[in-house]
DNA sequence: TTGAAAGCGCTAACAT
DNA sequence: ATGTTAGCGCTTTCAA
């Protein structure tokens, strides 16, 4: 623990070949014999030697590491297990591809000051931002200024950025979902959507809208959708409003299952029974899904993929590539929420 | 975005200074004269200046960062909510103190190794490991060798070992909880537990023992102790084997809410009424025990605490100081699953 | 109080 | 195929 950490010199000599050698095959391994390969292999095992990020990056003005930058206010870090889910997925795949990163989280305009300052330093080579919950644009200016290689976990709302951005197919999911719906004979649908600005809750609501009209089922008086912001206590309370203005639905597609779940507590508050009097339909299916009483029929977001599409496209755009975006599609689960 | 980098030499340059002494000022002023302190300081407002990480690690040995080590199974991690909240909290914590941190996940051997080989190689100066579900002794015993600052988010099962750590106090909130559940007329308790190793989950079993045994009210027979993995499927299992061999208990202590959550449904499913016919204590205080149905009684771990000393120490191992245990008060919650 | 100079460990021309 | 050399941007003696 003491003995002074092997360097590229200390391979290179006991190797007995220059560390330009040593560097190469470590970068490769191009224009290096097989020889000289052999005894740096042993040489490297030998010592547990080890190459130095810093000085790697000092010298290739490369960080070898991404940011995965949450902006979030924090009590719905803590709620959505989504972030988990996806956390766990993008730290997988850039573990596959060797490339470390570090976890910045943004809750206030100092954060936000601080985190944008680092982010310009260049201690990272790029940028992987989630913001389901709160207004990101200003942060995403910032980073396009500075020129750094961004993806975005969603639709950014101004297109024209040139950043990368994996979503899911929120409008074509939202019609699967209510067709479902109808087709299990609901005929007075409800919505509870995800906090009005993003992409993602508009093109939900599009897709609610337009399969009631196609199906010709819409009322005429104002649409029953109440807006939440994804978490367990907003459904409870969207689900109390939606009944006591529309007290004659028959079934509610709702964005999250944290806000369904929380929408079931109040049903079972008042007397109403799942599927029998009230017919439900989730999205994410989160773990919450399988566990709600009954379990969840629900929307399956692929958060594997769109971590594993994130840093893929990451890692494209860092190499210079062109950033485009990634729309990946849902399938319905269907479980004991609806008939 | 074009436009190079200001280093320290733009700075040094625009002040009409040395390097040195631009140095000197980034690193706490001290011997700068006032003079030129104001003229650094006027440069590096100009040139937007941030000093380059890797270079400042290169030469001073020190990296600036530390890592969040997970050990964990994956689905885990996606099911318990402590994880999130302790990493946000230990995330805050490293904001301001103005270190970056990265997240290592290890779920396999594979991973394990090549966590190993990365810590070792001196990319970050310390390491915060949390394995509450896994025996984690190989890879700490690694970090120890390595001569790696650690802590750890739970009291190692070798004491012996120079690692700092952070823990509740799991025997104490134990006794508190059954206490209070003999303070409220159950008289039969039971408990499900986490998993056997850590350990926490002895002391808390312990706890439930010397509470039981000090009332009087231990039944001769075997233990009605049950252990799970602190996840909800694990809790509904546990209750189903504890009703079977053990039907006429009237009150369990779970070892999570997660796994209180998954009794109380098999609870429902039973016709056993809560609190009326079975009382019910949690651990942790996460979102699942105020969104529990009936909200849980529970003992609530504070995590903004633990994080904050877990930081504070390593920041202190990191410089010089001894390792040194710290144990956590918790408070028990009392809400409707107790009479 | 300040500056000059010597690297930290590595990569990347450029020679050979 | 391999070695030599010149830094990357910063801190840190050591002199002045």
């Amino acid at each position: 623990m003491n003995q002074h950490k092997a360097t590229i010199h200390d391979v290179a000599r006991i190797a007995g070949v220059s560390r330009a050698t040593v560097s190469r095959y470590l970068n490769g391994g191009k224009w290096v014999s097989e020889d000289a390969a052999a005894k740096i292999k042993v040489a490297i095992e030998q010592t547990h030697y080890v190459a130095n990020t810093h000085a790697r990056a000092l010298v290739t003005g490369r960080a070898g590491s991404v940011a995965f930058l949450l902006g979030e206010p924090q009590k719905l870090l803590f709620e959505d297990p989504n972030f988990a889910t996806l956390l766990r997925a993008v730290a997988d795949e850039l573990g596959k591809r060797g490339t470390s990163f570090l976890l910045m989280t943004t809750d206030n305009k100092d954060e936000e000051r601080r985190n944008i300052a680092y982010l310009q330093a260049g201690h990272v080579d790029g940028v992987i931002q989630v913001a389901w919950h709160q207004d990101s644009s200003k942060m995403l200016a910032a980073l396009v200024k500075a020129g750094i290689p961004t993806v975005v976990a969603e639709q950014p709302s101004d297109e024209t950025l040139p950043v990368g951005y994996v979503h899911v197919e929120d409008y074509g999911s939202a019609r699967k979902a209510c067709e479902y719906l109808l087709s299990r004979g609901a005929r007075r649908l409800a919505m509870i959507a995800g906090p009005e600005g993003p992409s993602g809750t508009r093109d939900r609501v599009h897709g609610f809208l337009d399969t009631l009209a196609a199906a010709g089922v819409g009322s005429s008086d104002a649409a029953p959708i109440v807006h939440g912001d994804y978490s367990s206590a907003s459904g409870e309370r969207a689900m109390s409003e939606l009944l006591d203005f529309h007290p004659d639905i028959d079934a509610v597609f709702i964005s999250s299952d944290a806000m369904a779940v929380g929408a079931m507590k109040t049903l079972r508050a008042r007397g109403i029974a799942v599927p029998d009097d009230m017919q439900i339909v989730g999205f994410d299916d989160s773990s919450a899904a399988m566990l709600a009483d009954p379990p969840l029929t629900t929307v399956r977001q692929p958060f594997d993929q769109i971590g594993k599409h994130l840093v893929d496209q990451l890692l494209r755009i860092i190499a210079g590539e062109q950033p485009i975006g990634v729309t990946l599609p849902c399938e319905l689960v269907v479980r004991d929420t609806t008939r």
